[in-house]
DNA sequence: GCGGGCGTAGTACCTGGGTACGACGGGGAA
DNA sequence: TTCCCCGTCGTACCCAGGTACTACGCCCGC
C-alpha cells in the first residue's frame, strides 16, 4: 500500500487528487496540507511514501518545502504537480530534490503512473517538459559547485544579496526615494544599486526588472 | 435529479468535479467538455440543468460559450467556476448570461450549494467577489446622486478593453514609444490611456500598475 | 600587505514618464 | 436627436529615474 500526502492550496484540487488516489486499491491518502509548512509537519508525522506537491502555495511554497523535506533526510519521495509547465520550476523542483514533475493537465492515468513510479524509486517528468529540461541540464552542467543556499535564476544569480534586496522592494512598487528612506540609504546609493541590477540582469528599466522579479519568483503575486 | 455538464480543459479538474457531483444522490454528470465548442454541442444534445463552466479553455473560451448557449435560448443554467477571482471575468461572465460565478479554491460544499442554487433558478457569486462586483455594477448604473470627480476606482473592473490591453503590454515591459509604435498609436494617446489606468486603479506609476497586473493575473509570469 | 569586490555616497546631465489641459469623431443609450 | 463614453491626438510642463563617472572605507583572500 502506497501512502500519499496531498499538498495543494486549492481544496477542490485536493479533493480531486484524493478521489483519484483512493479509487486505487494500492493507494491511500494519509493527509492533506494547504501550504508548505503544513506539508512538512504532516510528512514528519505520517512519513508518507509520496507527497503530491503543488508549487504555488501561500507562505512556504512547494519548492522550498521539498528542499526542507529532502534535507531533513526523510525517505518520502516528492512528486511535484503544478499548473504551469515552466521549465524553470521543473529545474528548481528537481534540484530541490523532487523525484518527479508533472503538470495538472495530465491524464489521471498519467498521474497514477507517476505516483507508482516515484514510490518505487523511479523519477518521472512530464513528457512536455523532458526536452526543455534536458536542454537546461546540459546548459547548467559546467557549473558544478554552486555555493549559497538558493542559486535561482541565472540572471539573478549574479546579483549580490543587497542588490537582490533592492530588487525585491522595487518589486513592491517603491520609488527610489522610498527605498532610500526605509532602508536608510542615500538616494544616490539606491540609484547606484539599481544601475548595477539593470546592468547585470539586462533589464532596460525598473519595470522590466519588476517583471523579471516576478518571473523568477523573487517576488510572488499577492 | 439535477443533470450537470462539466466544461474544463483540465482532465484532473473534470475528474474532481465529477467525483464530487456523483457523490451526491441528487446529481448526475451527463457529459464532459474540454473546450467551449464541445460544451455547446453537448448542451445541445443533453440539455443539462447546469453547466460547470471554466473560462480558460483552448479555442472557444467559457465566456463566449456561455454567451452562445444563453443566446440559443437553452434553459440550461451556467455556473462559471474558474481559478482566478477577477472581477472583470465575473462581470463578463454574468453579462454573458451566467447564473453564477465561483472560484476553484472554494470549498466543495460551496460548489455543491452553488450548483443547487443555480439549478433552482437562483444566482450565486463567490463571497470574495461580491463586494468588487457590486462596485463595478454600481459604476455602470445610471448616476443619480452627486456625480463629482470620483477619481478613484476599486480595481481592474472599471477599465475599458483598450485600457486593459494597454496595461497588459505595460506588463510586458514596453515603453510608451514601443506601445505607440506596435499598437499604431500616438505616444500622447498612450499617455492618455496610462493616465486613466493609473487614476482608475490607484496605482502611482507604471511600476505599481505592472505589480497590479501580475497580482490580478492580467499578466502571468513567464 | 595588496588587490578586489561590496556597499556606500556624491555630482552632473539627459530622457522617459506622468500630469494637466483641450479637442474631436464615432457610436450607443436615453 | 442629443448626450456622453470611448478612443484618439496634441501641447506644455515637471520630476523621477537612469547614466556616467568618481570616491572612500571595509573586509576578504592571496
Amino acid at each position: 500500500m502506497t501512502t500519499v500526502l496531498i499538498a495543494d492550496d486549492q481544496p477542490m484540487q485536493r479533493f480531486g487528487f484524493r478521489m483519484l488516489l483512493e479509487s486505487q486499491d494500492d493507494m491511500t491518502v494519509v493527509g492533506e496540507a494547504s501550504n508548505g509548512t503544513e506539508a512538512i509537519r504532516l510528512v514528519d508525522r505520517h512519513h508518507p511514501d509520496v507527497v503530491l506537491m503543488d508549487i504555488r502555495m501561500p507562505g512556504l511554497d512547494g519548492i522550498e518545502a521539498t528542499r526542507r523535506i529532502v534535507a531533513a533526510g526523510a525517505r518520502t519521495r516528492i512528486l511535484i504537480v503544478t499548473t504551469f509547465d515552466l521549465d524553470e520550476y521543473a529545474y528548481d523542483g528537481l534540484r530541490a530534490g523532487a523525484s518527479g514533475f508533472l503538470v495538472k493537465d495530465a491524464q489521471p492515468e498519467e498521474l497514477l503512473a507517476g505516483v507508482r513510479a516515484v514510490a518505487s524509486g523511479d523519477a518521472v517528468v512530464a513528457p512536455s517538459l523532458t526536452r526543455r529540461l534536458l536542454d537546461a541540464y546540459i546548459h547548467h552542467l559546467p557549473e558544478s559547485g554552486a555555493p549559497g543556499p538558493s542559486p535561482e535564476d541565472a540572471r539573478l544569480g549574479a546579483l549580490t544579496d543587497r542588490e537582490r534586496e533592492i530588487l525585491t522592494v522595487i518589486g513592491q512598487g517603491w520609488t527610489n526615494a522610498e527605498i532610500a528612506e526605509r532602508l536608510h540609504l542615500a538616494e544616490s546609493t539606491v540609484k547606484t544599486h539599481i544601475g548595477r541590477i539593470l546592468a547585470k540582469t539586462g533589464a532596460r528599466d525598473r519595470v522590466q526588472a519588476v517583471i523579471l522579479a516576478y518571473d523568477t519568483q523573487l517576488v510572488t503575486p499577492a
